[in-house]
DNA sequence: ATAGGAATGATTATCATTATCGTATATGTT
DNA sequence: AACATATACGATAATGATAATCATTCCTAT
């Protein structure tokens, strides 16, 4: 658990759809999620925002650097809590489950390989697409 | 230089949008294009196709193998020539440019990684975005 | 050359996301 | 606590990329 986040301290105004959406990434049971997701988890518990909000509070929280987001295959943005430690992600591509790693390795390998071509990295994505073997799956979208 | 591509033996009927399709991939001076960039390009030369053709043509031909797609940060796909050969890319955060590379230690750890915590590996994305630091950026767009 | 199914392209539809705009609300100041 | 004001909200329209529709045109086997 990290400290809970001050929306104040994060130059936003504190606003019942900010916290809410906020409340889903800190105390919900999926770190992973999407624009809709969050609208239709919100709907879900009687809170009624409005999808245009959605939209408009992770934009902010992203800027805010609250959450960041990510570009899985498909075509929706999916956010998750911005815990400071970069890592990069395996998704399932039978349930959409996300599980994060890191490996020193590649990491220090891929500035490297960019140093070496005359790049400096910004910022970089590596996402693994498999299946679980061992695990079961609870089959397409939760 | 690899053999040129025969849509016949990629299972499509020869014709003329198909082939001019073909023709940007494997004769242009980009490696990597969107729908639109591939639209522009026809048209500039003359070549009078439709956009849905364009997109339906990419699509069937990444479909049959002859063409790889990617999504790089932003909305749309990209596609290049499918050589045979997996490799990462690094874009250029100025430019747009778009350089490849490969590297078997990143490779490998990737597969060991997903191994670890019982996921087999179906495809995976590394996208480097980065500054070129001793290349001229045309800046921003071609 | 012809027939018939597949391909084309103009257009419309769709899906995720953003912009608009009138109304509602949070927060610093009396 | 009430106010004033900038800001946020939410319903809806707009946008941009891509997919679907469908009448017309074009390959290819006969």
């Amino acid at each position: 658990m990290s400290q809970p986040i001050h929306l104040k301290n994060a130059g936003l105004k504190s606003t019942l759809p900010r916290l809410k959406v906020l409340n889903l990434f800190e105390n919900g049971d999926e770190r992973h999620l999407s624009a809709e997701d969050v609208y239709k988890k919100l709907l879900g518990s009687g809170d009624d925002v409005g999808l245009a909000t959605v939209y408009r509070v992770l934009t902010q929280f992203e800027q805010a650097g609250l959450l960041v987001r990510h570009h899985f295959e498909g075509d929706k943005s999916v956010f998750e809590l911005n815990q400071g430690k970069h890592h990069d992600h395996i998704v399932c591509i039978q349930c959409d489950r996300v599980e994060e790693f890191y490996d020193a390795t590649i990491e220090s390998r891929q500035r490297k390989i960019a140093a070496e071509r005359g790049f400096s990295v910004q910022d970089h994505s590596l996402n693994i697409y498999a299946n679980c073997t061992k695990l079961k799956c609870p089959n397409k979208r939760i």
